[in-house]
DNA sequence: TCAAAAGTGTTGCCGATACACCCATGG
DNA sequence: CCATGGGTGTATCGGCAACACTTTTGA
């Protein structure tokens, strides 16, 4: 077969989670770097580049990713792949991107921080990016807050040992709203997913929370965990 | 940038329902084209090649589309992008194949049977496919089962006038089960995106079904149009 | 004793389900 | 008149949202 030749570019959205917004509210974060030739010169980016011979997209994904934050993902997921022709216009050939989001805990993203040609900002306000990342951003956000209801996405932004609060506060960091507590809490629990450490946090200013941590197997789901999501058979 | 050069190939897993089953239940079927040189030399694979250096990736998936089934399909969606090393064992380089799925009206789809090198199976008893085609398939099959509540997706299967049990045919072939006829009736009268037109189907043993069309706008889903998916707010 | 957050109880609403029943047509 | 599928009515059940209330800690 004569494959035309082009370039394979795998780009990540890496999201974590920081309590500061007013009075601790917790906000979506995700790190950039900035372009440091042509096009878009001096711009912010996703972390990202060229997808070496012998890696799996999702190596690639991880390499990356460590360059920028420094450390691994405890999520790592395909988003899309972005292929336009006008992607790239400064380049001659054009370029498929195959875009990866990632969930790290909040605690481990400061690691990188130090880098001069890296920035972390929120996910909610950012200014225009490079290429179409402003765009891949917006879709990255929209999985994240569909995908959020998955156990495994939740426990990715937290440590190991958590509080239901702790949780409650990513969940509402990435839905953008506020989430009542008491029902929250009840629904979680119901889940089968959360196990009771027996440890409590000590040092709080009211009553002191019970630490968590997530169980292997349980449902597949916090929320929509009803019967049937869809509507009924009838045998 | 030294991009290392690589292969970028596009597939489609093409979808359409037809009245097969026992009682003239409907079923899902889907084209696979037979290969005609190694590897997986005379297996089944979905249709698909090279992406053109001029083209958009959904250009191609069009393209292979038309070329197999002989029309356009009313719907493309990507599905995802795989990388694999071991995908293609056969060939000097890696290939990155990114696989969109699509959906076909019924009565269109009879058009590109005639092709030797081209069958139609059905896509839930299918033989074993090249390369990774199977597991492409089942994600494709996830996929289609999830996306089935917009209204977008199920039109799209349909002629442009349709009875409401044809809809709910479309839905059970794709969820793989029955569905109770008088509650789908009322959950797809309710989200506002149907229209009478005023006509009726004659020449049945029976009383005559009204027919429908999709209305442009309305609620994004027919299922799971609650004020909140998921929990709820507090101002 | 108070403030603050953890944690519990309760109620009402609404959608999903199941299924009984009527309607209209061809044979 | 009967069979068949279209179409309507309705009762039950369970989850979710709202919010009042109790508990437990440090200050």
């Amino acid at each position: 077969m004569s494959t035309p030749c082009a370039s394979i570019a795998v780009s990540t959205v890496i999201f974590t989670v920081r309590p500061t917004g007013p009075g601790g509210r917790h906000e979506l974060w995700l790190p950039l770097v900035r372009r440091i030739r042509e096009p878009y010169h001096h711009m912010w980016a996703l972390p990202g580049g060229p997808l070496d011979g012998d890696q799996t997209l999702e190596d690639a994904a991880t390499a990356y990713l460590r360059l920028t934050a420094g450390l691994d993902a405890s999520h790592l997921e395909q988003l899309a792949t972005f292929g336009g022709l006008t992607r790239s216009q400064g380049a001659d050939e054009r370029v498929v991107t195959v875009v990866y989001w990632a969930a790290l805990p909040a605690q481990d993203a400061a690691a990188g921080e130090e880098d001069l040609n890296v920035t972390w900002l929120r996910a909610t306000d950012l200014p225009p990016l490079a290429f179409d990342h402003s765009l891949v951003v917006a879709h990255a956000l929209e999985r994240l807050r569909d995908r959020i209801a998955d156990p495994t996405v939740a426990r990715s932004f937290l440590p190991a040992a958590f509080t239901i609060a702790q949780l409650r506060e990513v969940h509402e960091a990435i839905l953008g709203r506020s989430v009542d507590a008491p029902n929250f809490r009840r629904h979680v629990l119901r889940s089968g997913r959360l196990q009771d450490t027996g440890e409590r946090v000590p040092g709080t200013p009211h009553r002191p929370p019970a630490l968590y941590r997530f169980t292997a197997d349980g449902a597949p789901d916090f929320f929509r965990s009803g019967p049937n999501p869809l509507h009924q058979e009838t045998p």
